[in-house]
Order: C-alpha cells, then sequence, then structure tokens
DNA sequence: TCTATATCGATTTTATCATATCGAAACCAA
DNA sequence: TTGGTTTCGATATGATAAAATCGATATAGA
C-alpha cells in the first residue's frame, strides 16, 4: 500500500475504525465488511468505504476486508507501528494523569521523561523520571526527541513553547487553554477543552430552549 | 444580538477568540479590530470579521469592535455567564486533574462531584465530594443535572453511559478511547487523544520523510 | 470642510468534504 | 453453469465552509 495525500477528516476517523476492529473478539468472521463498520458507528457506508481504501487494499467485494490486515494497514498508516519518544513539560495533575496513562503505548506514543519548574519527586508512581526544567535541552539533544507535550498553567505556555523549539522539537501537543505562536514548520496540536465545552454547551442551551 | 443558526466551525473558534481578547493588557486602546485579531491568531481576517458578526453588532469602520463589549457578547454567546452543573464518573488520576482545574469555571461549568465504583476517599483535596456509582441517579435527579464527564477505562465507558442516560443526563464529555452509542437526542463529546496523537504522528512521519 | 484610509458588512467565487449513484467482482445457491 | 446478492471501488452530484472581492461608512488629518 503506497501512501497517498490524506485529508485530515479521514485521517481523524481513523483511530475511530481501529479502537473499534480491535475490540472484536477473536472468535466469530475474520472478516468485516465497511457496511458493517459503518452501522457499528453509525456512519455512512460509503465514507467508511472510501477512507478504508485510502489505507488498504485488502477488501474483496462480497467478503470485506480481513480484519488483522485492516489493522495492521491502519497502524502503519499512522505510524503506530514505530514508537516515537516524547517529553513532557509541567508535572501538575494533568500532567502527571497523562505520565500513569499506559494506553498511549498502543498508539506508538513513548513520554520518556517530564520537566518542571519545581519538580515535587525525582519520579513518578510509575517511575517515570522528572526533571527540573532547566534540564530540557540536555536531555531532547542527547535522546533526539521531537513530540513536546505541554501541560503547564497557561500564562507559561508560550515560554514553555518557545523553550522546546529551541530544543528542535518539531511536534508540540498543548493541553494549555492559550493560543500559542510558532515557526511555520512545527505542527501546534491544541487539545482545547473550551472548544469542547463550548459545543455541548451550545447543545444544553437548545435542549432547554426546544423544552420551553 | 439576537441568536441566528452557527455553524459548529465558528463555534469551535469563538473561545480561541475569547481566550486572546482577556489576555490582552488593560492599558492600551479599549478597541480592537476584526484585522489585528486575525493578525495575532494567525487566521484569515475574513473569516475573524464573519466569525465576530455571528456573535456581536458592536463593530465599527476604522475602529473596530469594544473589547468589552465583544468579550461579554462572545461570553454570552457561549453561555459562559450561566454555569450549568455536571457530574463526573471515575474519579482516577485524569478525573482528579479535571475535578482540581479551576479554569472550568471561567467555562461556566460546576462539576458537583464526582462517582466511582471504589472510591478512595470521599473527598478531593479542593473538597469536591467523591460518592459511590450506586448514588448517581439519585444525584442526578435532585440537582437535576444535564452534563456528564466520563473519565473511565475504556472497557466501562459504554455502561457508564447508559446509566447516565438513565439518570437523564443530556450531554456527555467523554475521555474514553472508545466508541459509545447514545440516542440521537444526546450529545457526545469525544475527548479524542487518538486523534490528536495521529495528527501529529502524521506530521512527524512527513518531517522525517522530507529530510532524507 | 474635504479627502484619504482603515474597517466593516455583504456578495460572489472557489475549494473541500460528504453523499448518492453505478459498474465490476466475488461468493452462494439452484 | 448461471443468476442473484453482496460488497468493493470509482465517478458524479450536492452541501458546506473558506476565501476573495467590492461597496459603504466613519474617523483622522490636512
Amino acid at each position: 500500500m503506497e501512501r497517498k495525500e490524506i485529508s485530515k477528516s479521514v485521517l481523524k476517523r481513523l483511530p475511530g475504525y481501529l479502537a473499534y476492529l480491535k475490540s472484536i473478539p477473536e472468535n466469530g468472521s475474520p472478516y468485516i465488511s465497511a457496511t458493517a463498520l459503518a452501522n457499528a458507528l453509525g456512519m455512512g457506508e460509503v465514507q467508511v468505504r472510501k477512507d478504508l481504501a485510502m489505507v488498504s487494499d485488502g477488501g474483496r467485494p462480497k467478503i470485506g476486508y480481513p480484519r488483522s490486515v485492516l489493522i495492521d494497514d491502519i497502524e502503519q498508516f499512522l505510524g503506530y507501528d514505530n514508537t516515537t519518544d516524547a517529553v513532557l513539560i509541567g508535572a501538575g495533575k494533568l500532567g502527571q494523569a497523562l505520565l500513569g496513562y499506559s494506553g498511549f503505548a498502543a498508539y506508538g506514543l513513548n513520554i520518556l521523561a517530564a520537566f518542571d519548574v519545581a519538580p515535587a519527586a525525582d519520579k513518578t508512581e510509575d517511575g517515570k523520571p522528572i526533571y527540573h526544567i532547566s534540564q530540557l535541552e540536555g536531555f531532547c539533544r542527547t535522546h533526539k526527541v521531537l513530540m513536546g507535550i505541554i501541560t503547564v498553567p497557561g500564562e507559561h505556555a508560550q515560554s514553555v513553547c518557545d523553550q522546546l523549539i529551541a530544543c528542535g522539537i518539531k511536534a508540540i501537543w498543548t493541553f494549555a487553554p492559550t493560543h500559542l505562536e510558532v515557526p511555520a514548520n512545527i505542527l501546534v496540536q491544541h487539545e482545547n477543552m473550551a472548544t469542547s465545552l463550548a459545543v455541548l454547551s451550545m447543545h444544553l442551551q437548545a435542549q432547554i430552549k426546544e423544552k420551553k
């Protein structure tokens, strides 16, 4: 399967398919059709079929896709097979929650260490080291880290972000509720709680209004 | 300002504007133009202007929008002015991180209490009560809670989700990495870490490839 | 007072994504 | 073998959002 240009919206749906495919019990048919997937996830079957066609070519009429092949194809496409290393800045509650979440391994993410301005301990409960922020650059250079995760309060996010970029980081995953200014070749993925809340809040308002 | 139909993509951008507007120091001009906002956030000025026109009409040529009025208008539109109550299920690390995050108040979200199958304590450090899951329904009914936050492991998410709906919940914010099956009138907002990671991972792969 | 300029607001164009339709391939049953 | 059914894959249509363009208006400065 050669790589094609892929739209971001397709990309965002792939993890959903993957999660569902993995949740299917081992017994039962080793095949799964795009139609079945669509029904299970409540989506249009055409869309699912198109998405799958982007990343795999194991589909056969009347049969569907072999489940294991499909899983492998999606994982390979998403890069879950070769793990990427990351550092985390801000060992507060959220930071520690992320550090302790073992599920990231399945997505090919490996958080090597955490950094903080005032480390409360030198290791997390799970044994991940916590260093002082001053050691960040040295660590990133020696381990060739390309991804940084920001879990500091909003007012320090930009400064941390600048430091990460200075350390050679190319991709940033931020949980801080502020806009980050970065050069063009750096990708910032903003995990935006405020956005989600806005959508939810909107829905509730509409519901309440409707009831009247 | 009467309410218009608004697209979800506009809705998702509003919190960004709001955060930036609030970050501007109090001194300086009390006015801000759509053009200035666009430059600051690295967006197209037309898009910003259109978005602002949806929620406010205080814009004047050559002047821009009065900052305070604009902030109020966006907040009112997003419903940040009247707080909504919520319950949180799953008092693990992530759950506690969310419980302890004081920033939600600014978004009009008030987490009343947490529930768990095995509460480790009866209160969080911040004084929020943690109850056994069996008390969920009674609590929701008496407090007329409409929003539920799910921070349990994936394998229990669907069951928790069903319970919440049975309690009269209308909007669900889930951090579990699984698809949730719900009736049509219930809104599920999936805070999808896997999706974010896919986007980041994709970017890194492209970067590495490019270098060769 | 008058002109120039910055900005808003509306309209049109373009691009992107989602949905619908159609032919081809593969299995199943008669 | 043959017809029917299911499913894939490709093409075409439609909807939605982003971008570009243009006129109108209010302020600043001459």
